[in-house]
DNA sequence: CTAGGTCCTGACACTAATGTGAGAGGCAAG
DNA sequence: CTTGCCTCTCACATTAGTGTCAGGACCTAG
């Protein structure tokens, strides 16, 4: 599969996958002439990738936890307690956009009265 | 209320405060001498400043956001939609958090079969 | 063989928030 | 008045991911 296949079928644009490479997060063979081929399960990993990625988790630390999301032989204490860390982020990422949601919608139905009412219906805005 | 004192009130370094009230987040009087002397509800405003940071809203949706936040009165229904917008924006995110967190706890637990379990009681590791 | 589309590397730009440092001025205590 | 700390503005650096351009090489169809 070559880059601008694996960009087609990703959404990832051609420059990001050279990236993730340049990273270590995505490995390619190289054709004779030096063109990337990527795998048949280029597609997933870039897909996880990219959900790591809107997760906030940056490349190096991809780095360091993708072999061991692969390959459960990979584990390490370290590894682990990585994971570990990495989910606790998330958890209170969670709780924070959770909690910001909630502030947001306060405001919107502040802002918006008429919020679940039947069309004429409406309060008066004054 | 002068800079500094504001920065160890919130734990927000000085550089962002100044950062903040340029792009129009957070206001400030100036003393005659040319400091900046902040409002006693300042403190609160920068906490949810950094709140928007923490859910991925930028400084310049923010500008937006802001005065329909403290001012029900300035709403406007480009503002309701903004409003809208990021929520479901966060709602997206926050899914996609939970999915990812959800497969790191699956791989944790692939990579730690003792998980819950009680000490002493460990499965053989090879 | 050639033309057009794809790929290669390398380098520089951008964003957004923040760090950092220079040089200058403000202000309160001794 | 001086000393020391705080503040001011301006400007450049950093991070991470991505965009974009340049100059060259590849490859497939005609």
């Amino acid at each position: 599969m070559r880059i601008g296949e694996l960009s087609a079928a990703t959404g990832v644009s051609v420059r990001s996958l050279r990236y993730y490479e340049e990273q270590g997060l995505l490995s390619a063979d190289r054709t004779s002439s030096g063109q990337r081929a990527f795998g048949p399960d280029a597609p997933a990993r870039v897909d996880l990738i990219q959900d790591l990625f809107g997760a906030g988790i940056c490349s190096a630390t991809m780095v360091d936890l993708l072999p061991c999301m692969s390959d459960p032989g990979a584990r390490t204490p370290k590894l682990r307690s990585r994971l570990l860390e990495e989910r606790d982020r998330i958890s209170k990422t969670i709780a924070n956009l959770t909690a910001t949601q909630a502030a947001l919608d306060r405001i919107i139905s502040e802002n918006n009265p008429n919020e679940g009412r039947l069309p004429g219906l409406e309060l008066r805005a004054d």
